[in-house]
DNA sequence: GTCTATACATGGATAGAC
DNA sequence: GTCTATCCATGTATAGAC
């Protein structure tokens, strides 16, 4: 019976590998992480990294691209529901926090990426993830605003206001890397913006 | 009457260095970044470079710190006035705006070294540069709860806001660079957090 | 101060044996 | 699949003449 599928032999080199680029990538960059600080933190030799993967390229997109999974199933799993808009407005800024805080160097590489020079990293569509992100809170600020629970017309500026309320949370949190006493900042932050969303206030 | 400071007779070859040098970092970022590169583009020579800068470490630094001059002496210049203080944050912001979109490519870079990973580059103090923004922000809103036109306790939350609301117009900036059109983006940002800091709203 | 030519290290990638 | 040994391009930096 040949080529069972017996939990490929070489998965577990695979896997160190990968573990290994992901923490040096996204801890050192691209540019200066070397393949042979990888296959040394990896305790293989060089060949084996380019048989499993073909290239430096190589292992970089298909360890981001499976890092960055973690991310858009959360995003995906999100869907609107009855609740009030600025209660599920916190919890997905929240569930997302939580998720930065777990991947804090992963998130830093993604930030100097989408907003930052190339740097000779080849393309990878982060652009794409951020979308998603900023998609699931126009969505929530639009059926908002429909259900009269936020008010005035600009939807974006809104949408731009949460996002910046999180991003700024994000940002210290990258700055001042001292895990945990960001939750309730945001929570803080968020609620300054929300009041600023409310419907019925005076123009 | 000998060594008059006759203007520095290779001002002009430094200068044009200096250029060049600014251009490609902030475009490329500073690992991407060759020295030849950068000879090549001054129109000069390596060794050139290497007698005016001590090394590619020294031609970065010095160019980076000039360039950020313009950024310090923008917060530098800006005292909190009699004005009311939603106004006083909508012209500072609205003036880092400006400086932003006109030095995009230096936002890149400096957003990619304060948030990303190292990436190799010689350190450079950004997070001071970064304080001082935000201090000055803080700065404004802490005037505005001594003076009543701000409420609420929780002058963190405020200032987070305003930050954010601005980080997150820059950073649409940096990802659709579109020139102009973010202009009036940050002021229905900063209306929609602004109002969320007005005094006497209901809690 | 500015050139030509070059030293020297590092990094990505592969050949060929096992 | 995994190893040893090596190729080759690129990059920083300098020696030494002018």
């Amino acid at each position: 019976m040949p080529a069972m599928p017996q939990a490929a032999p070489d998965a577990a080199t695979r896997a160190r590998l990968t573990a290994a680029a992901i923490g040096l990538f996204t801890r050192k960059g691209y540019a200066a992480t070397s393949v042979r600080e990888i296959v040394e933190s990896a305790g293989v030799t060089k060949p084996v990294l380019y048989y499993h993967f073909r290239s430096k390229e190589g292992i970089y997109l298909e360890t981001l691209r499976e890092a960055m999974e973690e991310f858009r199933s959360l995003l995906d799993s999100f869907a609107p529901c009855d609740e009030p808009v600025d209660a599920q407005l916190r919890r997905l800024c929240s569930a997302l926090h939580d998720l930065f805080l777990r991947r804090l160097d992963l998130v830093r590489l993604v930030h100097s990426i989408l907003y930052g020079p190339p740097q000779g990293a080849p393309f990878f569509d982060f652009h794409a993830v951020h979308e998603q992100l900023v998609d699931s809170i126009r969505r929530l600020v639009r059926i908002g605003v429909e259900r009269g629970e936020l008010g005035g017309a600009d939807e974006e500026g809104m949408t731009l206001a949460v996002v910046g309320a999180f991003n700024a949370v994000s940002e210290t949190e990258m700055l001042h890397p001292r895990r945990g006493c960001g939750r309730e900042r945001l929570n803080r932050t968020l609620t300054v913006v929300l009041r600023g969303m409310r419907a019925g206030e005076r123009p």
